[in-house]
DNA sequence: ATATTATCGAACACTCTGTATGATAATAGC
DNA sequence: GCTATTATCATACAGAGTGTTCGATAATAT
């Protein structure tokens, strides 16, 4: 890709990051994307079709970095599966979160949070409908497995909605163990 | 209230609703509102700032029959109290929605149901808080309230849309029961 | 050195928003 | 019934935002 392209999109990037932590995605115009990213209104053009499609690629360009749910950046996965014991892959996710890895943070806390994180939790579901035991417990028998992946992933956005809206004072660990009883119930909650 | 004034609002709320069942909120404009409503430019500005309050007292007046979490429609508040045991409430509501009262489903339905997903979440949230026992179950000691009231909502919610997204094939008893092994587990499922 | 391609700036047609106007018709109060 | 009020209408309008086009310029690739 020429070094053209690649400075053109990382300045619209962050520009459009930048605004939308400070105000709602509806109320952002290309025209103010231009001003921040100091480009011109046809280069903007030639790089996103429109703000809904530059939106769709920030998003994968910035959960591909969390966890791999499209397939294509698998050493990330890996990283996942390898480096903590299952029990606790949510305690790793929740760790990487508060480091605001990425800058993941700021989307997933501002006033778009909503955008993000039905994004963050389709990857998140896809994740788990792929690796059932991927956070240790078991799913009750009555339940249809989509309905339980689809439960497991909510309750974790959830979870970090809760902490975001209250001021991150809980700690990953303390969260992680919020989670588990959720699901599980008290007896089963982790150390 | 005028009976002009009446009629225009009526004609207001079935355009936009019928339109909302056809195409995403973000698409729908003033002017198709107003064509299809037959009604003029200035009278839609007389009843509505824009677009979004629109939306947002069509949500008031839609929910309020459902469940009051504004306190001004106690009627039915207390319908949801008496006519049920309280384990089953979650199994009212269902059977409210299978019936499809206020054309609601059409709405938690179609392709814009997370608005009103999020509106209903709140509403029953808030109906939480102020009875927390409201549900039958009990809320394991190390969960802060509001993480709880939170996750009970949320995961109803979920269940609707998992409902609906599955071509609501399971009847209202089956869905309560997944709900409640959702969150108490197998042992203590509702009959 | 040359061909290719990304960017620029400016202009453009188009759509949508929200407001203003004076005229008309329905309603409410007496 | 008569009158004052008020909702609605049709139309026009300014302002803002979208997405496209064009020729000129500058950076990059071969």
């Amino acid at each position: 890709m020429d070094r053209r392209q690649r400075k053109t999109r990382e300045a619209i990037f962050n520009a459009f990051t930048e605004l939308l932590s400070k105000k709602h995605y509806s109320q952002i115009t290309v025209g103010e994307i231009i001003d921040k990213a100091d480009i011109g209104r046809a280069t903007f053009y030639a790089h996103f079709e429109t703000k809904d499609f530059l939106l769709k690629e920030l998003c994968e360009e910035l959960f591909c970095h969390i966890f791999d749910a499209t397939e294509e950046c698998g050493e990330h996965h890996k990283h996942i599966f390898n480096c903590e014991a299952p029990s606790s892959v949510i305690l790793h996710l929740l760790q990487h979160l508060q480091k605001n890895d990425n800058k993941i943070l700021d989307l997933l806390g501002c006033e778009n949070n909503e955008l993000f994180l039905r994004y963050f939790k389709e990857d998140l579901k896809y994740l788990i409908k792929k690796h059932p035991h991927l956070f240790g417990g078991e799913k009750p028998n009555e339940l249809p497995d989509d309905y339980w992946s689809n439960h497991i992933s909510t309750t974790f956005v959830e979870t970090v909605r809760w902490w975001l809206d209250n001021g991150m004072k809980e700690n990953p660990q303390m969260l992680a163990n919020y989670f588990y009883i959720a699901i599980y119930g008290d007896e089963k909650q982790i150390t």
